[in-house]
DNA sequence: ACCTATCTTATGGTCATACCAGTTGTCCAG
DNA sequence: CTGGACAACTGGTATGACCATAAGATAGGT
C-alpha cells in the first residue's frame, strides 16, 4: 500500500537550529567541553528570536549533546557523557545500584567474548592485546588500570561491528565507573582482573568459543566476589 | 568518601513542570494518545509563563514522553513508542538494524532463561504458563500472537527484578516489532515461535538452567533463519 | 603586596503581550 | 451531499523587559 502523496514535512524553526547545531558538534566544527556562543549571540547570526534559539537548545540538552548552565552558558558535551546522559533518561538508571549492572553483563559478556573468539579480526585481536600489555604495565597505577579494563570489554564489543552491543558496553563500562574504583583501586584488584583478562585473551586468540566464555563469566564472577570484600 | 553536604540543585521551572507532567505520564493520570489541555491552558493551571511551560514540553517531547502538533496540541506518546524514540536518538536505530538487534538478543537471552529456570518464581512461572497458552489459542491471529510473544519475553526479564533488564527486553521486543509483524504474520511463523517457547518453559519449570538457555537459543536462531526466508 | 568586599557585566531564566500560521468545526450556498 | 467561507482554537515566533546567578574588575583596608 504505497501512497501515492508523501506527507508535507513542516519544519519548525527551532529543529532547523537544533540540526544545525547538532551537525557541527558531531562533525566537530565545535569541540567536546568547548563553550558556545551566547543565547543573543547566536540568535543574531541565526536570524532567529531568542524563544527559537532556546527551544533548540532545550532540545539539544535532553539529546545529551550540549549542558546548559545558568549564567556560563552552554558547553558541548563529550559523547562517552552524551550516551551516559540518554541511557538515564531512558532506564532512570542513576538510583541503580552497581550490582544491576553486574548482573546484566554477567547475561551477555561472556557470550560476547564467545563471539569475539569465533570471529574477531588480527587487528582487534591485537588492540586487545594491547590492553591487557597496557593493564600489566601499570597494575600500580589504578587511574591507567581502569582505563585499560575498559578498553579491553569495549574492544571486545567492537570486534562485533555491532553499534548495539558497542553502545550497550560503553554504558555499563560507564555505569560500573565508581564499582571499579574501589576494586581496581588496589595491586590485589588490578592484578585479579588481569589474570581474568589474559585468560580470556588467550581464549579469544586460541578462537576457543566456549573457553572464552566461561573465562569471562569467572571474570566478572570474581570481580563481583572481590568487591563484596569492600 | 562521603560529602557533608549534598550539592544544592537548582531546578528551573520548566524542570518542574517537565518532572509533574512526566509523573502524570507515568504513573497513568494521563493515558498514552490522550490530548494534553492546550499550551495556556496549562500555563494559567501550572502558574507559568508561555515559555517555561513550552520548554518544559520540548523537553518532555525530546524525551519521547509526547508528540507535538502544531496547531492541533500535544499527545501522550504509547511508552512503546518512547523506548524507540529515545534508542533512534542514541543510535539512530533504522530498519536495517533488525539484524542487529537479533545479534544483541543472541547475547543475552539464553543467559537470561537459564537464570530464570534457577530463580523465577511461582508467580511469574504461572504468568509465563499463560502467555504460552495465549499464544497457542490465537495461532491464527497474529496480533495477538505478537503480543503473546513479546509478553513471554518480559515475563522472563521481570523474572530477575532487575529493571535494567527488563528495559533492555522491553527494548530489543520493540525493536524487532516490525520483523516479528512478518515472521509471525504467518500460522507456520507462529508455531514455530510457539514450539519453541515451549521447550523454553519446559525447562525453566525444570530448573533446567543450561536446558533453558539452549532452548532458547535454538529458539531465536530458528527465528531468524525463518526471517530470512522472505 | 595581599586579601576582601563590592561593583560591573555577561549570561541564562522568566515574564507579558502580540501576531502569524495551520487545524478544526460550523454553517450556509450550491 | 458537497464545497467554500468563516470563526475559534492551537502551536510557532518575535519583542522587549526584568530577574538571578557567575565571573571578572575594582576599590578599600590590612
Amino acid at each position: 500500500m504505497t501512497e501515492l502523496f508523501a506527507a508535507i514535512e513542516r519544519r519548525s524553526i527551532w529543529q532547523d537550529v537544533a540540526s544545525q547545531v547538532r551537525k557541527m558538534i558531531e562533525d566537530g566544527t565545535i569541540a567536546p567541553g568547548q563553550k558556545l556562543p551566547s543565547e543573543r549571540d547566536m540568535c543574531q547570526q541565526f536570524g532567529v528570536s531568542r524563544i527559537s534559539l532556546r527551544e533548540a537548545l532545550r532540545a539539544l540538552e535532553r539529546e545529551g549533546f550540549i549542558e546548559v548552565q545558568a549564567g556560563r552558558g552552554a558547553f558541548v558535551r563529550a559523547h562517552f557523557d552524551r550516551e551516559r546522559h540518554v541511557l538515564e533518561t531512558l532506564i532512570g538508571f542513576s538510583r541503580e545500584s552497581a550490582e544491576k549492572v553486574f548482573e546484566l553483563r554477567m547475561l551477555f559478556e561472556p557470550n560476547l567474548a564467545g563471539l569475539a573468539a569465533r570471529s574477531i579480526s588480527l587487528e582487534n585481536l591485537e588492540r586487545l592485546r594491547e590492553t591487557v600489555e597496557r593493564m600489566r604495565d601499570h597494575v600500580e597505577n589504578p587511574e591507567a588500570a581502569i582505563q585499560a579494563d575498559s578498553d579491553f570489554h569495549r574492544v571486545l564489543s567492537e570486534s562485533t561491528g555491532n553499534p548495539l552491543v558497542e553502545s550497550l558496553v560503553r554504558f555499563v563500562m560507564t555505569a560500573t565507573g565508581s564499582e571499579r574504583l574501589v576494586t581496581l583501586n588496589s595491586r590485589e584488584g588490578v592484578e585479579r582482573a588481569l589474570v581474568g583478562h589474559e585468560r580470556v585473551l588467550a581464549a579469544v586468540a586460541a578462537g576457543d568459543e566456549e573457553g572464552a566464555a566461561k573465562a569471562m563469566k569467572e571474570h566478572l564472577q570474581d570481580a563481583v566476589a572481590f568487591a563484596r570484600c569492600f
